[in-house]
DNA sequence: TTGACGAAACCGTCCAACTGGTATGTTATG
DNA sequence: CATAACATACCAGTTGGACGGTTTCGTCAA
């Protein structure tokens, strides 16, 4: 009517806002919970705002898993250029990234959870597959020992823990498990 | 009014169907598809047929989550029946049951994709904490070793890949993985 | 053996709240 | 002033689930 839009003009910011707030609501309360009212409610836009930016409902929750897919990368590329050794490099990457969840500040953890909860989705499940594919053509000269195959399972079985809670270790167990899964990149 | 109700009363079968149903729907077309209207549609039981089974669509989950670990828990018992082996049984039991999805009769992936799909809702997660408390306290004397654990994240790793599709590799290399897994546990 | 009876198993309808999405504004900013 | 960045209003379909009905079935007295 009269008193509105005065929001001040921030795409980006809008934009990054909305994502954060979308993978909060996903791993706080499930992907039942992630709808566009509920989104544009908790995160301070309208609507219509919220529409602006993401078409469709698909579009939003693509553009969060996309999202997500550059987080992993820039978090595996950060720890491949602090290894000198190319041999199995891209599978100490891939560990360091799954394990890096549970350190990181608050609000991370979050992400991974979305990152499964997104990975429900038939859709997005087939662009989670091309992802892997890439990358595993990428590294098969460095990274295609058995040992390696199984370190990057057990990453995931790490990232799968952490963020269910299960399997819960003391920390003296954890960095054993880790020293020995990063031994066995080397063999 | 007049002609219907002619259903004959098998309230366990009944039961069971409305279970599968919604395994199937959850795994073919995510969360966001299990609603009552398509559970009830797709199975031939009227809404209040279903909701007299399960008094809540939060109760229909927790049923199918139940019924997923016992599924889960027989396989394992299973496995660990035909182990001589002592050290480690849990722990290859586990993976046994874990790798068990592949190769199974049509229908039987599925209900792991549930599982994933189940997992990403909050409450359902606590349950699947306490499962895995529960085991490891059971087992602590024979599957503590650090190689132990290893393996059974390597499970979950194989678990997740497995209904993923990523991490393909041919049948030889899964062998091969296969044996070295089992191989540690046996250290 | 029967048949009445109560409970359990199912059905069909209705509803308020919510769903994703459209259409049409209004305002800031280059 | 043109366009992108928002907001507001509205809609048709769907949602979970409440409700009252109908039918089957085990049981137990007669």
């Amino acid at each position: 009517m009269s008193t509105a839009h005065h929001r001040k003009k921030q795409p980006l910011f809008v934009r990054q806002q909305l994502l954060e707030v979308a993978a909060r609501l996903a791993s706080e309360k499930g992907m039942t919970a992630v709808t566009l009212d509920a989104v544009s409610g908790a995160s301070g836009v309208s609507k219509g705002g919220l529409l602006h930016h993401f078409p469709s409902k698909n579009m939003l929750l693509e553009a969060l898993f996309e999202s997500l897919l550059e987080r992993l990368d820039a978090a595996i590329e950060e720890a491949m250029r602090a290894d000198p050794l190319p041999h199995g490099r891209f599978t100490r990457g891939y560990l360091h990234a799954c394990l890096a969840l549970r350190d990181q500040p608050e609000g991370t953890k979050d992400w991974a959870q979305v990152t499964m909860v997104l990975l429900t989705e038939p859709q997005l499940r087939q662009r989670w597959h091309a992802w892997v594919r890439e990358r595993s053509e990428e590294y098969v000269g460095t990274d295609s020992s058995v040992d390696a195959a199984i370190v990057r399972l057990a990453a995931d079985g790490i990232w799968l823990a952490d963020l269910l809670g299960s399997h819960d270790m003391d920390e003296s167990a954890r960095q054993k498990l880790i020293d020995r899964l990063i031994e066995l990149t080397q063999l």
